[in-house]
RNA sequence: GGACAGGUGGCCGAGUGGUUAAAGGCAGCAGACUGUAAAUCUGCCCGCGCAAGCGUACGUUGGUUCGAAUCCAGCCCUGUCCA
């Protein structure tokens, strides 16, 4: 509605994906993708645009996003970013470090490690950054330690270089949405009797079938291993509503740390009870000056 | 009506005389977050209190005991089986 907003003011807009699940092509019902009425007419970026065999980082995103940005920017047009991944649009604006390529060799033995050892050779070979981390956050253990091991210099080095951000050089009118936390539970677990409705199922069987490597980022997105047990006879779909519907609540918890705190501060967050299309439309405007 | 089994904190579920406000998990709340981020991790989590601590608590009533979620009895409820 901002795109159609601005249209009406004659200046053209492009919605630009910035959601970590919405990138996958194989993800169109899963990830609550828009559809095509949904975009009504407006152009849409970087929606579905990786095959789910390869993972897409932050940086994979931002680098996308960055030239997507410039080439809407280019033909006057406004770019909108839209998505609660809120790595990828930090790294877009403030840009990453610029960590070499990991040897393939090397990540592969450091994530074949139990967390104990990784955090036993992380405080062996990058005793700062094993400090500063948890001993269980396998993660971010696994990343610091291939990057020490693959580069010879601890993540801290290649983060006092972080670059590639666009924030200095664009104008940026952020919003951030918080609704209300019960009504939103509530959303959650309608979203994801929907996405059943949509045929949620049957993508995941379509995606179960290209036996992609578990770990890869699309085989985790919510709702793909809720919906793989059902279709492996391992629980009922009703338990595995119970399960998706959880976990996406859980999700958004998480989002609401996240935005709450990450975000820089001068950036609005915006509170609200009425989850009327309608009533959300009139906030952004407001926000945005449009109205 | 009878025989077994069982009733534990919002839920699931350990615990069978003291070291138990009661393991663990889930949910909930709060937080962290630079290359898998819809990921990963941390803390809190009976009530009051900054704390020491106090008060309540393991279906219910009563009993045994210095001391009971744990032992005994009655009652209530649930499940399975027999009638």
């Amino acid at each position: 509605m901002l795109a159609q907003e601005l249209e009406r003011r004659g200046r053209r807009a492009v919605l630009v994906n910035a959601d970590s699940s919405q990138v996958y092509a194989d993800l169109t019902i899963l990830s609550a993708r828009p559809t095509a009425e949904e975009m009504g007419g407006i152009e849409h970026r970087l929606f579905g645009a990786w095959d789910g065999a390869q993972g897409c980082s932050a940086a994979d995103w931002a680098s996308a996003a960055r030239e997507t940005v410039s080439d809407i920017q280019a033909r006057g047009t406004v770019p909108i970013l839209v998505g609660g991944t809120g790595l990828y649009i930090r790294t877009l604006l403030d840009g990453i470090a610029p960590v070499p390529a990991i040897d393939p060799q090397v990540r592969e033995d450091v994530r074949a490690l139990p967390v104990e050892q990784a955090y036993a050779a992380l405080l062996a070979e990058d005793p700062e950054r094993a400090a500063r981390l948890a001993p269980a956050d396998t993660t971010r253990i696994a990343r610091a330690l291939e990057v020490v091991r693959s580069t010879g210099k601890p993540i801290a080095h290649w983060q006092a270089m972080t670059t590639g951000g666009i924030a200095g050089a664009v104008t940026l009118f952020p919003a951030i949405l918080l609704p209300e936390r019960q009504a939103l539970y509530a959303r959650c677990d309608l979203r994801f009797v929907r996405m059943i409705e949509r045929g949620a199922v049957a993508e995941v069987e379509a995606l179960l079938a290209r036996r992609l490597d578990p770990d890869l980022p699309v085989m985790r997105a919510i709702g793909v291993a809720e919906l793989a047990g059902f279709a492996s006879g391992s629980w009922p779909l009703e338990q595995a509503i119970v399960r998706g519907s959880q976990a996406t609540r859980n999700y958004a918890k998480r989002q609401y740390t996240w935005l709450r705190h990450q975000p820089p501060a001068p950036w609005p967050r915006l509170e609200f009870h009425n989850f009327e299309r309608s009533h959300i439309e009139d906030i952004l405007l407001r926000i945005f000056g449009l109205t």
